[in-house]
RNA sequence: GGUCCCAUCGUCUAACGGUUAGGACACCAGGUUUUCAUCCUGGCAAUUCGGGUUCGAUUCCCGGUGGGAUCACCA
């Protein structure tokens, strides 16, 4: 059996979105499971849409989720290519696509086209005005060699169409959807060959997969509608057609398909936002794919693993940011401490300057409680800064201004007594607790107030816990300290 | 509009033609807790409709309805 090659063939028209990196994803999977090769090419035949650095990133994204290509793009602190099929970047293999366009022509599966834009707009408003698909009328078919050759020797501008056959059946296999069948009589004479020499998508995908031996496409569903015409084309050209699965569409909340319009897209900007790459991967694996087991969380391996074609739904899949925060926040709980300072360092400024220790304490306070690396800031603000908030917040539900007061007045000469190395956690709550049970308090109308001078928050972590963290500041029992009388002034 | 695709809780999904239609997220309630988060328990919530086939349809077939994709010298 032939060795399996899939790839992933973006258009860099804009930075890589969720829909590439899913497809992309289950390419490498059904490679990878395979004992095959995954191909990154690059379909840059669109020269007006081009986006400075869209190769870039898409070669960055991939490289990040660890499904670097064994040809293709690989990244090196830059971008380079690297395989027998090279060049993998469409606009270095013109002179191919001239070439095999031209051996259409001669095969009467093409023609040459001069109409102008003009005209064809014209045609496709008096079809749409009687209610017609819009359609090419294959005008230009009708043209003697010698009026082709005049034309051409002329310079006048022109493109090369595909020569539908009428009244004929295209039918496929699709092995997600099964069998599929497209009359003819409904596909365009499509432009292979653009005015400018560059290939349309259609005869450059066809051409490419079939000169890098691709032969099992995996793709969004929306090209499902035009795989007839690749089928048409390979037919032409003699060759055999690769096996197709159609991926069901990534939707947007509105159950559209999921684009720049419609939700977020870009890879970049999740990961921005503090999701982490093992995360948004393992998250866009469940879309559309499920091992029909209850396992939820998985590693690359494990997908490659498990990974088949027959466990791949047909039908589109929200995009649920709900789900992806939770897989998410499960995946910043399984990080070591280094692990995420090592992470979170962009999202807190105060990593780079603050001990490393007292850093460290604190994450280990919050990674719990991240959905998103991006929260950090916002949470543990009060570690850095003096907080500010309203007195009232002081005051425990259960309990009065005046107890709140009394229980601060207390605990902050108790607490001032204490050596620095009696701050750690366990031996505070030890301590504190203890106190409270001897003067017949309760944990509620101590604990809270303190809470709130230390942390100025509604929510937070325990006394007990943010006390313990500022130890490993110098000065840490004194800022403790001044945070009590604050509220203790305060409250007066 | 033509063509094609699709159809189980709000969302992601499971269920050889026989299950009290299962799990997860979200949500709600309770437990733990000074608060939040975590964690544990419980709850709410679905087979689009109509015909067949069958002893029996979520499951197979047909039709309706609904949703989506696509119909460029964009991919």
């Amino acid at each position: 059996m032939a060795e399996i090659r899939t790839r992933i063939a973006p258009s860099p028209t804009g930075f890589a979105h969720v829909g590439t990196l899913r497809s992309a994803l289950f390419n490498f999977l059904f490679a990878r499971k395979n004992h095959g090769k995954f191909v990154l090419r690059v379909e840059d035949t669109d020269q007006n849409r081009l986006v400075e650095g869209a190769l870039e990133d898409v070669v960055k994204v991939l490289h990040d989720f660890k499904l670097d290509p064994d040809e293709g793009f690989v990244w090196d602190n830059g971008v380079k290519e690297q395989g027998p099929y090279a060049p993998y970047l469409q606009s270095k293999r013109l002179p191919i696509y001239k070439k095999y366009a031209e051996e259409l022509i001669e095969k009467n599966h093409a023609y040459y086209c001069f109409c102008t834009p003009q005209r064809l707009e014209d045609l496709r408003k008096s079809q749409e005005a009687q209610k017609l698909p819009p359609k090419y009328d294959k005008l230009c078919l009708s043209l003697s060699k010698e009026e082709v050759q005049q034309k051409l020797a002329n310079n006048e501008p022109h493109v090369i169409r595909l020569n539908v056959p009428a009244d004929q059946t295209i039918r496929f296999t699709d092995l997600i959807h099964g069998e599929i069948s497209i009359s003819t009589n409904d596909i365009d004479d499509q432009v292979l060959l653009k005015s400018d020499g560059f290939p349309t998508y259609h005869l450059a995908v066809v051409v490419d997969d079939y000169l890098m031996n691709i032969n099992y496409v995996l793709r969004g569903d929306e090209w499902l509608p035009s795989t007839p015409k690749h089928i048409l084309l390979y037919s032409a050209f003699g060759w055999p057609s690769p096996q197709y699965a159609h991926l069901p569409l990534l939707l947007s909340k509105s159950k559209k398909k999921l684009s720049k319009r419609e939700g977020d897209v870009a890879v970049k900007d999740f990961l921005a936002q503090g999701y982490l790459p093992e995360a948004l991967l393992n998250f866009v694996a469940l879309l559309g794919w499920n091992p029909k087991t209850e396992q939820e969380i998985f590693t690359l391996d494990e997908l490659i693993e498990q990974f088949s074609l027959d466990k791949v739904n047909k039908s589109g899949a929200v995009f649920d940011l709900e789900k992806l925060d939770w897989i998410n926040g499960l995946y910043i709980r399984k990080l070591s401490l280094e692990e995420l300072f090592a992470r979170i360092s962009e999202y807190l400024s105060e990593a780079k300057t603050a001990p490393r220790e007292f850093v460290l304490k604190i994450l280990g306070l919050e990674q719990g409680r991240l959905k998103k690396l991006s929260e950090i800031g916002d949470r543990v603000r009060y570690f850095f800064h003096e907080p500010e908030y309203d007195p009232a917040l002081l005051v425990w539900k259960k309990g009065s201004a005046e107890t709140a007061k009394q229980n601060l007045i207390m605990l902050s000469s108790v607490l001032s007594n204490f050596d620095k190395s009696e701050f750690i956690k366990d031996n505070l709550e030890l301590k504190i607790k203890n106190l409270i049970t001897e003067k017949d308090l309760t944990n509620g109308e101590v604990l809270w107030p303190l809470r709130v001078a230390l942390s100025g928050l509604e929510a937070s972590p325990s006394p007990f816990e943010i006390m313990d963290a500022f130890s490993a500041l110098p000065g840490g029992k004194e800022i403790i300290l001044k945070r009590l009388q604050n509220a203790i002034n305060s409250l007066a």
